[in-house]
DNA sequence: CAGTCGATGTACT
DNA sequence: GTACATCGACTGG
């Protein structure tokens, strides 16, 4: 398994969103492994974008999006929930690759007792807040390298474009017309999340 | 199954 | 004040 290095991610953001679907994402935690297949994930660019963070430029809370690709950028919201994107493409381009859903691949008994006990595997971290939780991350980890230190991503066999769809994202009330959430195809491991238009 | 709604902190207007 | 890249509990069918 090689650790995608970060020239991966500087590039343009779509392609890299698309590219990581199949990827898997790894974590170490007090001295264990914690690996997630991904399969639904959303882009997030300054340009064009009034739903992205970055939208309206630089700030305290957005900084690690406009720095050069290969981070992790971790965000608050609704008051108690985490999410997580990887930072693409140059230093200076607001830009991130929001990770949505993975399928649990190591460290299930862990990733359970962070979700809560009685969970069923589907819902261990089919939703970007769940996948947060059952991963261990939160604020700290925001702006941490994606090197394997302490999260990475793995090299993965590429999924057959015939394999992903791309619709538009979730949750959000602005530029709900661009198809930037991409997943695979009848994966059961995607989250329930309903696209916020009908492409 | 689908739809509704409250929780709860923070960035931004 | 208001909106928020969400989740889980609850309702009714």
């Amino acid at each position: 398994m090689t650790i995608l290095p970060s020239a991966f991610y500087r590039r343009p953001t779509l392609t890299v969103a698309r590219e990581l679907i199949g990827k898997v994402f790894i974590r170490r935690l007090d001295d264990r492994l914690l690996r997630g297949r991904i399969v639904e994930v959303e882009a997030y660019h300054q340009n064009d974008d009034a739903a992205s963070h970055s939208f309206r430029g630089r700030s305290a809370r957005n900084d690690v999006m406009f720095r050069a690709g290969g981070l992790l950028y971790v965000y608050f919201t609704y008051g108690m929930h985490f999410c997580m994107n990887v930072v693409t493409e140059d230093e200076g381009v607001g830009a991130a690759v929001l990770l949505r859903a993975v399928e649990p691949l190591d460290g299930i008994d862990m990733m359970r007792v962070h979700r809560g006990a009685g969970k069923k595997d589907r819902e261990l971290a089919n939703g970007p807040a769940k996948f947060c939780q059952a991963f261990g991350i939160d604020r700290e980890a925001n702006g941490f390298p994606l090197d394997g230190s302490v999260v990475g991503i793995a090299d993965a066999a590429d999924v057959p474009s015939s394999r992903i769809l791309a619709t538009s994202r979730v949750g959000i009330r602005r530029s709900t017309d661009l198809p930037w959430r991409f997943l695979e195809k009848e994966s059961p491991w995607v989250s329930p999340g309903r696209p916020s238009a009908i492409l």
